[in-house]
DNA sequence: ATAGAACCTATAGTAACTAGAGGTTCAAGG
DNA sequence: CCTTGAACCTCTAGTTACTATAGGTTCTAT
């Protein structure tokens, strides 16, 4: 079985060596088995598990929700029931960041297209308005 | 004109005055017109500007990130190549953002509809799987 | 055998809020 | 008018998710 040093598994995530000792301590990384002198050894499940954080969390989610998404791995015993709400909740948040990301996408692309647009004011501007939806 | 209160924006946006308080101290939000007694006095385009980056905090943005944003709109005679350039790195970061939440919702969407697939092992969990994509 | 890179723990600092203290202003009823 | 309580004000301290530094140990490659 292939084996890592924390610093291996840092730079493939693209994160800080420091960030994994983070992740450790609030429990979003399992502690792993270690060298005699100390050194932690890590195994392909748990760079797959640190990618999944580093991105989780530059999706804007917490270290809360992580721990969240985490339980439908760490606990596949789970009431069925309840698994399949934490999901759905899930579901509708990231559709929600979905649709907002398409939307400052198309004011982006517009941006682009017609950087000529010239005298826009600060009322109308179409980047600010990709992101402004009333009362929701 | 319309006009609002701090507490007004604030609850529109969905955040505490407190936050207001902290953009303007960051200098993403400007220092409004005040009455008499010193309260902030707000008008839409401040409403707006709320959202805008509240909305872009939830996505991932840095308020350094916001900042060069709001820079399309506050300074419209900018040089055109540099928007262009600068909007177009914003694109592929926004492209790269909808991309990583889309293969996380259909790992999400698959957990609520074969809930029973019981016996996953950690090694192949379409959840973490959905956001490990190897060096990239 | 040993030099230096990578690791260890522990503490302090930063970013983006969030909560609290202690006081002032506003607006609605009496 | 006056008063009372909600909302506002400034300022400082606390929280989350890192990030950097200090001071020391282990690993690896010559």
């Amino acid at each position: 079985m292939q084996q890592f040093s924390i610093g291996q598994i840092a730079k493939q995530a693209k994160c800080k060596v420091e960030t994994v000792h983070y992740y450790e301590k609030s429990g979003l990384m399992p502690k792993p088995p270690r060298t005699e002198g100390g050194h932690r050894i890590y195994s392909l499940p748990h760079v797959k598990r640190l990618n999944f954080i580093r991105r989780s969390r530059e999706l804007g989610f917490s270290i809360e929700q992580i721990k969240e998404l985490l339980k439908f791995i760490d606990e596949p015993d789970h009431d069925c029931g309840e698994v399949q709400t934490m999901a759905m909740q899930k579901i509708a948040e990231v559709q929600q960041k979905i649709a907002d990301l398409q939307r400052l996408q198309s004011a982006l692309d517009k941006m682009v297209n017609n950087c000529k647009g010239a005298g826009h004011s600060i009322d109308d501007c179409p980047i600010i308005d990709a992101l402004y939806v009333e009362n929701q």
